[in-house]
DNA sequence: CGTGGACTGTAGCAAAACTTAATCCCGCGT
DNA sequence: ACGCGGGATTAAGTTTTGCTACAGTCCACG
């Protein structure tokens, strides 16, 4: 036995209304469309619901119980409708983030906590992973989204990724405080052909720009040192192991010790991008996070304080 | 907006058995069938409640939010489903049952215990009037059904009213134990034609029975008292102001001092008689209430037990 | 007794839902 | 690289459902 909540939610206006011409009339409806339903409605129960007489109808118990239950059941249905409104809102919902280390060490949290505060209700997780893992997980669906970078040499070409850019992230030079040219704004390429690099291990991304750096200067890099994070690179520069490469954003927190270079252009510059599966239309929370990264990127991690919620 | 909720649940036979393809076997649909409601359900929304992909599809925010209250509304129903499955085999409900007095002071209470103890989920309500006021109780519709009665010169017809016969109540003469006919099981109207009548006031039927009863033997009864009960009337029987006619049901309490005889059949019988209004099908407890009522009239008033539930 | 209000039955039509069949898409294995 | 297969989708056609129009029918009430 199957009980049709549109024929009950009928037979409640009927029981509100008083009878089924008022209640047609309510609902824009003939008298006979009504009378139909609540006949189909009782063949379905097998029980009367209505006692009919010549000025109107009453409740049978039956009636009574279906339209107390509807009543509970409206209920329901507007709390999802609330909720539902809350989810088109970004005010609820979940986001599961992926982020490369430097990128989560740097601009991100600003991110997160500007996300946090405008959409208190949405549940954030972020997991960290270098770029052949970010994919993995967008792939499996673990993450929903994910912020990617990629060099000019290997574009990221992935199919069913919808990428957008969201900031350039320069290469630039890293040396001792005590070095020759500690005191300079910046420095060309060439100039570097005598000094020993510190690098980094397991084949990291900023080997391979340190490489093709050199030689599109002309020259081959004496590796020094294979670090295996930035802070430890950081580390060998200022106690004059060498100099070395390192993206902008991996500079966050610099040491007292090490001097900051920019190359002028001469070296490349990786670009910083957030994908999401393409056949995932993105969520209204996942378009909230757009907005917000876009946003940090844009004002390159000043804080962007809780302001206007969307 | 409008949640439909066929398509949500739809939607939870989705999130169910993982994929579109799959609910659609489990229901017998075709995939087709199903992927169209599921579009036209994010449509009404104006979300998407399915991240679809190659292996089948992954709930989102929205779609999880669906399923949720699906599930609380599919408890609701099943509730439903129970309280009316109780309705229909009588184990709830409610029922608002008329009586004439001298019912209810004798077969009736049998009756009620009966229900009372074969539907203890029925709320059951009495109301005990005379005859011109149940007929208005039932045309009101403030009673479900009415224990009623009729002589056979002026026999119930009223429109619109559904009646069957329980028993026959037969008339009796009350006589003073010291009457000269106290020791006889019964007695012939003509042999009274000298007695002083008891009699009852304001019209009440038996006085009719009487007026009838002796003018069929030929003779005028001499009203020596107008009683306004029956315990009245035998108590000015046993006083010895004259004997009285009174029917089998008013006298399941007899005196001490008063003796009861037949009138083998010169007297008339009235008829008791279970009605409801044509227009309103029996509901399961009125069936029920009907039943153990016949039960009750056939094995005059012996106590019918709790057996057997129907 | 007739009149008005309320329910009901029939026929027809339009919208909704489902099916059929062709197509697309993507992951996977050879 | 290519085809295969599971799954989703689309277009078009068919069936089902729900509603209207309209003509009763019943009953309470004047």
């Amino acid at each position: 036995m199957h009980v049709d909540l549109g024929r009950s939610r009928l037979l409640a206006a009927v029981a509100r209304y008083g009878s089924m011409t008022a209640a047609a009339e309510q609902l824009a409806y003939t008298p006979s469309a009504v009378s139909q339903q609540i006949r189909k409605l009782e063949a379905e129960l097998g029980l009367q619901v209505l006692a009919r007489h010549a000025k109107g109808v009453d409740l049978t118990d039956a009636g009574r119980a279906v339209v107390e239950h509807v009543a509970g059941i409206e209920r329901r249905l507007a709390a999802l409708h609330e909720q539902l409104e809350d989810i088109r809102g970004a005010r609820a919902g979940t986001l599961r983030l992926g982020t490369f280390p430097t990128f989560g060490a740097s601009l991100l949290p600003f991110a997160i906590t500007g996300f946090a505060s405008r959409h208190p209700g949405v549940s954030l997780s972020v997991r960290s992973a270098r770029l052949s893992g970010l994919l993995e997980l967008l792939h499996t669906r673990e993450i929903d989204m994910a912020v990617l970078w990629d060099y000019e040499w290997s574009r990221l070409d992935e199919a069913g990724l919808s990428v957008r850019e969201l900031l350039a992230d320069p290469t630039r030079l890293v040396v001792s405080a005590a070095h020759r040219l500690a005191g300079q704004d910046s420095v060309g390429v060439g100039e570097l052909a005598r000094e020993r690099w510190i690098t980094r291990a397991d084949h990291h991304p900023v080997a391979e720009v340190l490489l093709r750096t050199c030689q599109a200067a002309g020259y081959e890099p004496v590796v020094s040192f294979e670090a295996h994070d930035y802070q430890e690179a950081q580390a060998m520069v200022a106690a004059g192991l060498g100099v070395a490469l390192v993206p902008q954003l991996a500079l966050s927190g610099v040491r007292e010790d090490v001097r900051v270079l920019g190359l002028g252009g001469e070296a490349p510059s990786r670009r910083i991008m957030l994908a999401h599966s393409a056949d995932r239309a993105p969520s209204p929370v996942g378009t909230a996070m757009t907005k917000i990264l876009r946003q940090v990127a844009r004002e390159g991690g000043r804080d962007i304080g809780t302001a206007a919620a969307p």
